[in-house]
DNA sequence: ATCCCGAGGG
DNA sequence: CCCTCTGGAT
């Protein structure tokens, strides 16, 4: 792909979404962080769904100290993977509390060292929270930019150092996102809707058939 | 049967 | 590299 096609196809995801956001429903710092860790292997409408309920008074990590694992455990059951995510979200509201005085850091570092947050999640955390142009490639962004051939790798890390590379400077902060909602609204996983896709034209995988 | 804003452990 | 964690949606 073109420098000329990379930059039109942000254009007009950008004139499809001009103001684009996560989709998870939070109030405070610690409550975005706590619902990207919930978000692994799990869609956002079933994230808020459990949240709605929790967050009115889980707004800091010494609140959900407060709540105790099983209790946590119960109100996000639905989810999938519930033991693992709660007890990496209680470890990870005490290392927040004895280490961070409360708050969410705001280095790659020492978010990656929380229980439960990988490099995907800190690069949701500093781009949401803290404006960094960071490019958490997930589930939908691998896809995306490896089927519309923006940005080939075999690796999330792959694609993310070749996303920095491919994706115009204008664009960066707002790149995960946009590529987030192409792929979980346009360019779904098992049935992409090539029919209604402002880069079909630009997409490798589009011109061939679908 | 496959996918969902993955991470940690072996 | 592989495996496991986990339930709901499609």
């Amino acid at each position: 792909m073109t420098p000329a096609q990379r930059q039109q196809l942000f254009e007009r995801l950008a004139q499809a979404n001009p103001h684009p956001t996560t989709e998870l429903i939070w109030h405070t710092p610690f409550q975005l962080l706590l619902a990207v860790l919930l978000s692994a292997q799990s869609t956002d409408v079933g994230v808020n769904r459990v949240t709605a309920p929790l967050f009115p008074t889980l707004q800091t990590p010494q609140d959900l100290l407060t709540l105790g694992l099983a209790t946590f455990e119960e109100a996000i059951r639905t989810l999938g993977l519930y033991r693992t995510k709660s007890r990496h979200a209680i470890e990870m509201a005490k290392i927040l509390v004895d280490q961070h005085e409360g708050q969410v850091p705001e280095t790659q570092v020492e978010l990656e060292a929380l229980p439960g947050v990988g490099r995907k999640t800190a690069n949701v955390v500093l781009n949401t929270l803290y404006g960094h142009p960071t490019i958490a490639v997930d589930t939908h962004v691998f896809r995306v930019a490896n089927r519309t051939g923006l940005a080939r790798g075999t690796t999330p890390l792959a694609v993310e150092q070749a996303l920095l590379r491919a994706v115009p400077a204008p664009f960066l902060q707002h790149a995960h996102h946009w590529l987030i909602l192409q792929g979980r609204h346009i360019c779904l996983a098992r049935a992409p809707r090539c029919g209604i896709c402002p880069i079909q034209d630009l997409c490798d995988t589009g011109k061939i058939h679908v």
